[in-house]
DNA sequence: CCGCGCTGCTAATGCGCATTATCGAGATCG
DNA sequence: CGATCTCGATAATGCGCATTAGCAGCGCGG
């Protein structure tokens, strides 16, 4: 079905040109050397040919004989595209796409990817993995399997998002969310709090973790207590109230968001440990972190073509886990302790 | 660079079963007939030899034998998920993303596509296009060189958006913006309107002389007079009072919008022919329409697939060209001839 | 016991491209 | 004037898969 009507292959182009289809393929691919030498005058015969024709190079040929395509996999474990996931992935892709703009890189984005247990699957009957030259993939969790077997066959992918489930190192690009909370957190101690309430799903995610670790870390001045919190929040200010807390952080904006509706306290700080662009807490900006997304998908596309375009020997000396540095946002939600500010 | 290593194909998995490929490939896609015969036994044998492997068919290789290889390419005149384009892409790439993956088809976005003169290309040197079993072109404005040569080559393809700027049918499905027009007109002329100011740009793409055309139908009790304007709009107050005007509609909603701000006359109404969710004038909702453009997407990916699986000699038994049929919007910008509602 | 049909499988081929190994013809050299 | 070298180009091969043609073996009827 790949439209055989107007199909132009080399050997049409050599045919007209008058050459044999391996003088095309020389031509196209503008080789030379001691073996193969062709002279300006039929060079030019054949490309002449080749424009007065619609000839196109047939990528999946190309791709069998053993070249690079410049098609670059993206896999996303929850649906990209859909309106609630574009806050998420909006920036991610805008990034990515731009980035594979500018390395002349088309994208291949695994939609047909069966979903199973409620996850899609990276591996599966008909895969187009192997069509791409690499893949990045996304999703706040991932399946350590894809990436274990994405390793062992040694195929060029980057995960955006800090990853940590597997025991073979994964190339990743993240934020450094660890330092974020930890600068933060010295932020608080700054305007004089000393308990602070972290509100957090019982998610086992490496920037999870990494949070959580940050927090066990919190200058002496600041006593941090972790609590999980499931869909129902309604008890939330007695454990307020009771744990003496001046001010509540979580995991993200939206979970700031919703405790903030059930505490209606103004004298409370709030705060995400998460991108807080866009977020308002009762007409003051919310507080948490700026975390450079398009960046990082930049980042990540370099790292893939870097790992692409080197032979896997080499991987060595290649930086394969970088972390960016977001920035803290100080939104109008964290202030004195105890005051309006 | 196909990951030498980790690659198992079928001539491996034949080894390891102790058949020929020739059967491999045969029990892979479930063939039987009279010329082939594989019996259970031989078949659970291939079956287990895959699935202790890893075993996953090159799509390459696929398409090189012959083979449909569930890949629909996206082609964007403009950048598709950079946040300003969102407004306009988003829907339609969400409609075609959940269309793909019922259809169990992976995307392949065009990014690569070299800019010239402002626009990208389609066809270039290494265009990736015929990689896909079809493709869907979005954009405002399209390169009618490009919906000529994909015609002439039989290349499966459905352009979102009605398109007219090729002597050649080219399959589209669009939104019905005449009919729109006209039922707006109607309304308008019910409200006790009868001179109405129409502001458009000088882009002569086929929806907006629909609008045009739908203008120039216009019930008789209505005069609309077309206003082309460009990026300045100062004296726009004298010409809406010149005209006598009592209603002003335009293009779209941003240009609504920036002729509200200089308009400033809340008894004029207003109307965008055009989507207008999300917008507001002045805290009141626009009039304009509602298009159903994630059914767009999905209708024109059904299209697409429909073009594909049908060899090219039956395309005559096929609609096309499809115009789906949005709905207008009463919003609180239309309002009764010099009245405040 | 010879042919015939059926079963179960495989060898061979081609898809379009890149690459390797040659090859014929003329030029150069000894 | 035969041996060698260079130039210009090509035939042959393989990538991994699907497909077509065909082959060996066996049972069965005549």
């Amino acid at each position: 079905m790949t439209g055989k009507p107007g199909k132009v292959t080399q050997r049409e182009i050599a045919r007209i040109a008058g050459v044999s289809q391996t003088t095309v393929s020389m031509v196209l691919n503008d080789r030379d050397g001691s073996n193969i030498r062709i002279p300006d005058a039929t060079r030019e015969r054949v490309r002449r040919a080749i424009e007065q024709s619609t000839y196109v190079a047939d990528p999946a040929a190309r791709r069998l004989a053993g070249l690079d395509n410049k098609i670059l996999g993206v896999f996303t474990y929850e649906s990209a595209l859909s309106p609630e996931s574009m806050d998420f992935y909006g920036p991610l892709l805008n990034g990515i796409e731009r980035a594979a703009e500018s390395l002349g890189c088309d994208l291949l984005f695994f939609t047909s990817s069966p979903v199973e247990e409620g996850r899609r699957r990276l591996f599966h009957r008909n895969t187009r993995l192997r069509l791409a030259d690499g893949c990045v993939l996304l999703g706040q969790q991932m399946d350590g399997e894809d990436l274990e077997r994405l390793v062992a066959e040694s195929f060029p992918f980057v995960a955006v998002g800090r990853r940590d489930e597997t025991d073979a190192p994964v190339p990743y690009v993240g934020i450094d969310y660890g330092a974020l909370t930890g600068r933060l957190l010295d932020r608080a101690a700054e305007l004089g709090h000393e308990k602070v309430l972290y509100l957090h799903r019982d998610l086992n995610s490496p920037t999870a973790r990494d949070r959580l670790a940050a927090i066990g870390r919190a200058p002496g001045a600041l006593a941090v207590a972790p609590f999980i919190v499931g869909d129902d929040l309604s008890d939330l200010p007695q454990v307020v109230a009771r744990s003496g807390a001046t001010a509540v952080f979580a995991e993200d904006a939206f979970l700031v968001e919703d405790a903030a509706l059930v505490l209606a306290d103004p004298s409370l700080s709030l705060a995400a440990l998460a991108e807080v662009r866009g977020h308002r807490i009762g007409g003051r900006t919310l507080s948490g972190f700026h975390t450079p997304r398009q960046q990082v998908a930049a980042e990540a596309l370099a790292l893939l073509q870097q790992l692409i375009s080197t032979p896997a020997e080499e991987h060595g000396g290649i930086e394969i886990q970088r972390l960016l540095q977001g920035e803290v946002a100080l939104g109008e939600t964290l202030i004195l302790r105890g005051g309006t500010r």
